[in-house]
RNA sequence: CGGUGUGUGGCGCAGCCUGGUAGCGCACUUCGUUCGGGACGAAGGGGUCGGAGGUUCGAAUCCUCUCACACCGACCA
């Protein structure tokens, strides 16, 4: 490709919405530009990188067995009412009516339809196992959508989708799908981790997340040190210490902490550490009008995942309204306290594992010292309730948890019958008896993949592609080639030579100065770079600089076709 | 949806408070000089100031309504 005939949209300065650096980047480099709130246009460049990630996700999906098909974005309401999700799925589902003024939705996924289809062509458990997939546009008319491509209401998604005539074989080709995409993000050349996952709104038995590891994800993940254990937080388990709670040394102390409200300013006000101090925090209770208490160390952060799944405390999680908690406990938010509590308290194992700690006292600008389990209240129900923070022990017993941030790109499910049994989705086993057949449902987040990649990998210049996504492997950038016979001869006949080898290279064939066109080349993160230019020429040498190289290097000119293969076959270009 | 804020050429912004008929940088066009890290000079093209209504002799500027967009809170690929 010559750039004089491909659409380089590069822009020196930011456009002032754009938050994060994929954002920036891919609106700097020419590869998106916006139309609506979560909407984007794909310019060429940026769908090329788009392509690249399709073509990977496609061979490995077809690798696994999976069978490529494409269902309509356009659905109609009848099927998800039948699954009861027309009323369940909310606002995010963006709902449209046709000239008759039926009901339909832009599908946000695809388990009605797929699911309606296999019913009809799936009779039997010797069709079985069959796994069907497509890459194709979602629509999720997200409250807030945001960085760019990273979370837009329009994206492009690899959805497949696992029947099975047992929970053996649905779990066999789970097996085979967490492969599957380990193979797909390692291919991609991206730094990544598979997660223990919630299974949330779904429903199911197990689920992974799978994470591109850079510090601008909204998700935390723990993962240890000394094995391969891995989870999003609000699935990493805090397990209970092993060590008897010390013994009271200290006695019962009412102690004045006017205007104190929070941990913190309590740690200070009374100069204690804030893992000595325990916080209390009222929730509902599975019976209406009821409340739970949870109390945890002052330093730790409630996992609300952990609590709704407790007996007890209603799911979702409920924080109650200072007005009520006022009531029963008799202060407000910042004074609360396990002391004289008269309703169920739930205690962390870690705030259960304190001796002498603070705590509120159950009336404003009042708090206690010196408190003890069992001594000075009870010592109710012990879980665990917190997330877990770096430094933990690892909850399969190798190493230690560290926490670092993640971008969720994929994640796979095992279903079970769910959908099959809502929109009777059933075989005949091998005694004739009619079961539903278990499902397992496989999302990549193939747009998403785009902008994780280069939050990974980007430096002060622009983007730096992974190989595999890069949209073009080398850039030949010929200078004054207007001017220079040589240097447009050289020029041209490289480009026709690698072309013809197959090599996806961009001659920037353009009348800019250097500067520009090397600040360009750069921006959209050509691996490869090549600069010919007479003063090097006359030597009979071209300079070749790999895109985080730190010096160019001349090679000889006779040797530079070798020279460009052998780059870009080793594993490192 | 709630809270905050912004809408002025393709992009980034000033002007608005204190009304007088639109400006700067980048980008674009032409010519010239340049040409190894985002050149310089000269001359140009492009905006009914988000929209509607109102106040006024006169509105980008003041008032009302409306639309869009962004950021902060519950979800997800």
């Amino acid at each position: 490709m010559r750039t004089s005939n491909f659409l380089i949209a590069t822009q020196k300065e930011v456009p002032s919405d754009a938050e994060v650096v994929s954002h920036q980047l891919m609106l700097r480099a020419g590869m998106i530009r916006k139309l609506a709130a979560g909407f984007y246009t794909w310019l060429p460049l940026g769908l090329r990188v788009l392509r690249k990630v399709e073509a990977i996700v496609r061979d490995e999906m077809d690798n696994a067995g999976g069978q490529e098909l494409s269902m309509p974005i356009v659905q109609p309401a009848e099927l998800w009412q039948e699954s009861g999700r027309w009323e369940q799925y909310g606002a995010e589902l963006l709902r449209i009516k046709d000239r008759h003024n039926r009901d339909f939705c832009l599908g946000p996924t695809h388990e009605e339809v797929v699911t309606d289809l296999l019913r009809g062509q799936i009779k039997s458990y010797k069709q079985l196992p069959a796994t069907f997939y497509q890459i194709q546009t979602k629509v999720r008319d997200e409250i807030r959508p945001r960085f760019g491509v990273m979370r837009s209401r329009e994206f492009l998604m690899k959805d497949a989708y696992s029947f099975h005539a047992s929970q053996a074989s649905l779990e066999d080709t789970y097996q085979i799908m967490h492969q599957a995409y380990t193979n797909i993000f390692s291919r991609l050349g991206l730094t990544f981790r598979p997660v223990i996952a919630d299974t949330g709104s779904i429903g199911g038995s197990a689920s992974h997340e799978f994470h591109v590891l850079a510090s601008s994800g909204e998700d935390d993940i723990a993962f240890s040190d000394g094995s391969d254990y891995a989870a999003n937080i609000e699935m990493a388990e805090a397990i209970a210490p092993q060590t008897e709670r010390p013994a009271a040394t200290a006695s019962l102390q009412e102690v004045a902490t006017p205007g104190v409200k929070t941990i913190e300013a309590l740690a200070q006000f009374l100069n204690v550490e804030a893992a000595l101090t325990v916080k209390t925090m009222l929730v509902a209770g599975e019976i209406e009008g009821e409340l739970v208490a949870l109390v945890l160390r002052g330093d730790h952060q409630l996992n609300p995942i952990k609590a709704e799944k407790l007996a007890g405390v209603s799911a979702p999680l409920q924080m109650a309204d200072e007005e009520a908690v006022r009531k029963i406990c008799g202060s407000g938010f910042g004074s609360l306290g396990p002391v004289g509590l008269d309703i169920p308290v739930i205690v962390d194992h870690s705030a259960a594992q304190l001796a002498d700690f603070v705590c509120g006292a159950n009336r404003d600008d009042l708090h206690l010292s010196g408190v003890n389990w069992e001594r000075d209240c009870p010592l109710g129900q012990v879980a665990d309730l917190r997330n877990v923070v770096a430094g933990d022990p690892s909850p399969d017993g190798q190493g230690t948890l560290d926490i670092k941030r993640g971008i969720e790109v994929g994640h796979i499910f095992q279903l079970g019958t769910k959908y099959s049994e809502a929109m009777q989705a059933k075989v005949l086993n091998e005694n004739g008896k009619s079961i539903p057949m278990s499902m397992g449902c496989y999302g990549i987040g193939v747009s998403r993949i785009v902008a994780a990649a280069i939050e990974q990998n980007h430096d002060e210049n622009g983007i730096i592609w992974p190989r595999a996504m890069a949209p073009f492997q080398l850039a030949i950038v010929p200078l004054n080639m207007q001017k220079s016979e040589q240097v447009a001869q050289c020029a041209n006949d490289l480009y026709s030579r690698l072309r013809d080898a197959g090599i996806e290279v961009l001659l920037d064939d353009r009348n800019e100065r250097p500067g520009v066109k090397f600040a360009d080349m750069e921006l959209i993160g050509i691996p490869h770079r090549l600069v010919i230019g007479d003063r090097a020429l006359a030597e009979g040498n071209l300079e070749y600089k790999g895109r985080t190289d730190a010096e160019s290097q001349l090679v000889p000119q006779s040797d530079i076709f070798d020279f460009i293969c052998n780059k870009l076959a080793t594993p490192a270009g």
